[in-house]
DNA sequence: CTCGATAGACTTTTCGAAAATTATTGCCAT
DNA sequence: ATGGCAATAATTTTCGAAAAGTCTATCGAG
């Protein structure tokens, strides 16, 4: 979270996207010997890796019986999704008290950014998931950006991973571009003018409707997370 | 924070208790070697339990130097307090709505216990502040043990984890001990009682004058984070 | 006397094989 | 057939020495 520095821990950065990108079967073992393979590194520097990823929620880790996959279950992209809702609203209201032009120099940045990968995804159709992903991630991250609070915005980012992993398995991100982009757009001239109220709501309107997407999908996972369910017992 | 299984990682269990009981002077390096002669561990086991204890933010690490303790600052103190207030009301509150009579008996069991610790540190008066921090947290544990919200939960634990730090490093914990009681059997009428807005004002009121203790004191630790990192550098 | 570079000491990090633990398979008795 | 038991296989965990990196102190030049 805090503790990844890009180009020091490359494994744990790999692994983190594949968690989240849906690379991995939800409630699978995670066996560390086909993980040295998949990554080419020691078990020591992949054992590390999966427990920094424990230790953020992405994966479940049994002492001495290894690490697992997490399942999906439609509680808890609720439970997500609200407490996002609600802790994001605080911070946005926040920023928006002690925002200054840097700040909404970054947010503007940052929705520019978002419009050229959508863009550039209608000619080139696949495979820009992860990029879209990480413009998205960052954008939400610009309009936290001015928030005081450190906590708050880091339990943000903690609740952002774990609303993508939902995403990332459901439904694919290009589908609504359009939709989202105006949403985006909307929340971030809200926000800039200062419009505490209104953004708050835009917020959730964006959260609550990705989140009825994402559940629109949910019995295909909710199924499917029976099956793994009953096989591994 | 859910992975260490008490009795199977000892070094991780041991260094947490020393960071959050004060044992350890804020904002000051921890040398591997120092640690592994400490606890009598492999430097690697050492590494796995400074990594674990970085992840949930109670101290700091930069990926080629090594770890250090977090410095005190009365701004974090606020910080953590009001989210706690926040997150915490609301975990109440949605406790208290789907809360059956097994929880009702966890907290009053939990109460109990709290008070048998509290007559028992007025005859053996030292050192009962691990004891008394134990069922402290517990307790407070139990009040929201009925909230359906896990991912509120959890932050409520972090959050309860780093309030500790802070008032173990600067009061002793017995010192109000009287007053601090009838806070926490105020607090568990209302909760039972289903009260669940006069619990919310107990609670914020409870973490509010703890936190002013903490900051009365806040002046000495202020100073000796500035000496210490003047020091540092 | 100040500044910069180089050598040395000290810390952290990595790696891979050995050891401990758990899961699986095949077998025998009931 | 079925249920328990033992041996085997697979997997995780540990350990310590070697390697890579960082900081400090000394020395020489300007």
């Amino acid at each position: 979270m805090a503790s990844t520095s890009s180009a020091e821990n490359d494994v744990a950065a790999r692994l983190r996207a594949d968690v989240l990108g849906a690379s991995l079967p939800p409630a699978s073992p995670l066996r560390l010997m086909d993980l040295t393979g998949r990554y080419d590194a020691a078990p020591g520097k992949v054992r590390e890796a999966l427990l920094q990823l424990a230790s953020e929620g992405l994966i479940r880790f049994k002492p001495k019986h290894g690490f697992t996959s997490l399942p999906l279950s439609i509680e808890e992209l609720w439970d997500v999704t609200h407490l996002r809702i609600k802790l994001e609203s605080e911070a946005v209201t926040q920023a928006i008290e002690s925002g200054d032009e840097a700040w909404e120099a970054r947010i503007i940045s940052a929705l520019h950014l978002i419009s050229k990968v959508e863009t550039r995804s209608l000619k080139d159709r696949r495979a820009l998931d992860g990029d879209w992903s990480k413009k998205h991630r960052e954008f939400h991250s610009a309009l936290l950006s001015a928030c005081p609070s450190q906590w708050t915005v880091r339990f943000c980012e903690t609740l952002s991973d774990h609303a993508e992993r939902y995403r990332r398995h459901s439904i694919s991100v290009r589908a609504h571009a359009r939709d989202i982009h105006a949403e985006h757009k909307a929340i971030a001239e809200a926000v800039i003018g200062r419009k505490a109220k209104l953004a708050r709501e835009l917020l959730s309107d964006h959260y609550t409707s990705t989140a009825n997407a994402v559940a629109a999908n949910g019995d295909a996972f909710e199924t499917l997370a029976k099956k793994q369910r009953g096989r591994g017992r």
